[in-house]
DNA sequence: AGTGTTAGTTGGAAAACCGAACGGAGGTGG
DNA sequence: CCACCTCCGTTCGGTTTTCCAACTAACACT
């Protein structure tokens, strides 16, 4: 049994651990509209160029992004996503969710259609029957859920 | 026409501003679990006291949790999720499915069981086709697009 | 030679963070 | 009554990060 101090074990944190500043995940969200090269990612985010390199390096380290060398003589790479780093995608579909209904309800700042016509609506659904996961979701269990 | 060096416009990084931090999404996260008290929100989450404060203090300035006062006398508040706080659900769902599926494969620290009767699987789809939306998400528009 | 582009690196100041201690208002046990 | 415990912070001192601007290196273009 856990010591009652220490933190819950939890897949959030963890994955807070990799992306859970600013920093990276607006990296991420510049990959994702196809922006690759560094200065562009430091001007698209506002981030100073030491912190971004330093995220950067995180999220190679731990496969979310990958260098792909294409320049030889001045070596020079560019930034793309991993297939897990692809997935972090629904992160940010969320989150911009979020942010259109709550910051801006009248005008989103960036739309993205769908290949069903319409313009994107992210919602979080339950993989097996489709209802919205967060409201049918009861009953935590597993070695992060405590008593209190 | 912005300059090109201010950043983007984007609900992803006003989101940010209010919960992307850490231990903001960690203790809604707590909230989310039904924990109301601040001494057990730093022990299940590890943030630091005075951390914990200020994070509490602006999600509450930003609608996202709203105190309730529990004892008159020694003036006590509990926690809640303000509708607002309530959908953030959503990107806690999306931030675990991808640690479970990326970083603990085989035994996910926390199962949520879901109305259906199987285990929440979060998936975020279009709301108007119902299909993947990460996948059929093409072209962005709006004012944080530019060309480059 | 001079200017521009790209991808960093460096240094110093500012801010954030952390653990531990403290406070104050109360409750509990003896 | 006194000692001790709980709860929710606040304060303190020190460490770690972050920020920002300037600088470098290695080339390309003109």
């Amino acid at each position: 049994m856990p010591k009652d101090a220490d933190p819950r074990e939890c897949s959030v944190a963890d994955t807070l651990d990799l992306v859970g500043e600013r920093w990276s995940l607006l990296a991420i969200r510049e990959l994702v509209y196809g922006v690759r090269r560094f200065d562009q990612i430091v001007r698209n985010t506002g981030a100073s160029r030491d912190i971004l390199t330093s995220r950067l390096r995180k999220l190679e380290a731990n496969g979310i992004i990958r260098r792909e060398r294409y320049s030889d003589h001045p070596v020079r790479y560019e930034y793309h996503l991993t297939p897990a780093g692809v997935e972090l995608c629904d992160v940010l579909l969320v989150l911009m969710r979020w942010g259109d209904r709550h910051l801006h309800p009248d005008d989103p700042p960036v739309r993205w259609q769908h290949s069903c016509g319409e313009t994107v609506t992210p919602v979080v659904v339950c993989a097996h029957c489709g209802g919205e996961a967060r409201r049918g979701a009861h009953s935590p269990s597993g070695r992060g859920v405590r008593a209190s």
